[in-house]
DNA sequence: ATAAGGTTTCCAGTAACTGGAAAGTCAAGG
DNA sequence: CCTTGACTTTCCAGTTACTGGAAACCTTAT
């Protein structure tokens, strides 16, 4: 699998999946004799969790302590259960805080979405 | 309210309220004489509008046309309906792909969360 | 009046890409 | 076999959205 198979796959710009290589944060499984970086299912799977985690304000820090979870077999679960739990409740919280974004947009479309009065409720609330 | 206040408000760094202030994306209500920015309460809720949606990977520009549904006296019905609509579908869509990352880490705690087996269901799903 | 802390502008640095150039590689068609 | 077009490589510069730090000014509280 080639490098702009990979990034399809992950639904990622190949110039990040190369990126990605760059700073060792997932490696392709290998380099064909030529030189082009070959990829996996696995490696797929890699970009596929750190792209999700990107989306939403993980640095790329914190992705290499996550996927560090799946590689470290000298790992302790008390540790484990920690990093995970913490990046759990902040992933609780976004998702509280995009609710919210939500509401507020929705709000918008259903307020103003008739007429051009000029005292739209919304213009009220945020203006 | 000074600039501290308005962003603790907010939720954000002063640098970044004043940055905004720069590029003119939020602006203070006006100045004391001697220089200090001033704000209001409707400018922490644009502050924090911002925020919210800066946090969901929405760019500056795309924060600048939200604030302008609300400021724009002269906007159409119909393209107030269209952005917002279409702002709310991404807003759905990041809704998912979060929790897809929130099932993918809540597998892993439950998975790896009591010993050190070399056998994690996790390894063999991500290794 | 002076010290502490908040604010200003300006300028440099950072994180995480992103674009573009120059050159090597591969697969298909003639 | 040769070429053409798409894909890949490295390298280096540029971008977005901050972020930190210096130097100087302002405010408030002792």
């Amino acid at each position: 699998m080639n490098i702009s198979a990979a990034a399809q796959a992950a639904g990622l710009p190949v110039k990040t999946v190369r990126y990605y290589a760059d700073i060792g944060l997932v490696d392709p499984v290998d380099r064909t004799p030529s030189g082009y970086r070959r990829y996996d299912q696995s490696a797929v799977r890699r970009l596929t969790f750190v792209r999700r985690a990107r989306e939403f304000g993980f640095p790329i820090d914190a992705c290499r302590d996550l996927l560090g979870l799946y590689q470290d077999q000298n790992r302790s679960s008390a540790d484990v259960k920690r990093l995970a739990a913490q990046r759990l409740e902040e992933i609780r919280e976004k998702q509280r805080e995009l609710q919210s974004l939500h509401d507020d947009l929705a709000h918008l479309v259903h307020a103003c979405s008739g007429d051009q009065r000029p005292d739209c409720p919304i213009l009220n609330y945020l203006g």
